[in-house]
DNA sequence: CCACGAGTTGACAATCGTTCTCAATTGATC
DNA sequence: GATCAATTGAGAACGATTGTCAACTCGTGG
């Protein structure tokens, strides 16, 4: 970076407060487990605050990118999508109640990161959910 | 269960050794990083083994199904496969060449299972992949 | 050697989740 | 109120995966 006035300030190009945005957050704050966003357009539609699909697609992917959603995969490949609280985390899912724990595991953050320098690998990134079956379903 | 004589021994049906099958078995066995379904299709196809793509996506899923090959979903949601050596392991991908490095992670191990113990949940196992940009890719 | 039948295959249609396109709309600013 | 970029929505486009179904094949028994 040279001195005289670049380096511009927003690397981000400013977000519009739009009914639709709110009303995705809104609905992202009504429930507390995953939902593909399919179900949460659908969920907006019922409330009376219709937002177009591929709206709903677009703001997940900001909120995701922001940090402000867990997006995860279901196992055929189907994104769902949770709001999340301020710091990485994991999941202990049931499977088959579905119930979810959020776990922090620092020490597995810490491993990850220093395999991957390890072997030379840079911006790293990771995914860990545990499954197993809950006290109530056994 | 009653006990005289019923429990029918094959309970999964029988499976024919095909020329497709073996095709797919043997490409599977000529790489060693995670590959896509159409990837597969296609290296068979250059082989001269030509296999149908919807053949190429059942066999793969019989072989996982009967655990002889890994499956994982890209953070795109792509499914790719991998014959999977005996040892549980963890991979390290590269998102922009898709080289892989196997690593182990004893303490993951144990950390996922007593954090799943803690919270009562039982017959654990998880997924743990990590994402990066390797060397060569920078 | 041949007929037989269930397992298998492949070309193609059909799904399904997700992204793209583009004209119309909206919000912030002047 | 005029302006302009960000945003939206309807629908097309896409890409991966699965379903359909007639043709085929392997192993078996005759």
């Amino acid at each position: 970076m040279t001195s005289t006035d670049a380096s511009p300030p927003p690397p981000n190009p400013p977000l519009r407060p739009t009914r639709q945005r709110r009303a995705v957050v809104e609905a992202m704050a009504s429930f507390a487990d995953f939902r593909s966003a399919q179900e949460i357009h659908e969920l907006l539609g019922q409330r009376g605050e219709a937002v177009g699909l591929a709206t709903v697609y677009r703001t997940l992917q900001r909120l995701a990118e922001a940090g402000e959603v867990d997006v995860l995969r279901t196992e055929d490949g189907e994104a769902i999508y949770r709001r999340c609280s301020d710091t990485h985390h994991h999941h202990l899912v049931c499977r088959a109640c579905g119930a979810t724990v959020e776990v922090e595991g620092p020490a597995v953050e810490r491993w990850t990161r220093s395999i991957a320098g390890e072997h030379g690998y840079a911006d790293v990134s990771h995914t860990l959910e545990i499954f197993g079956t809950c006290a109530a379903c056994r």
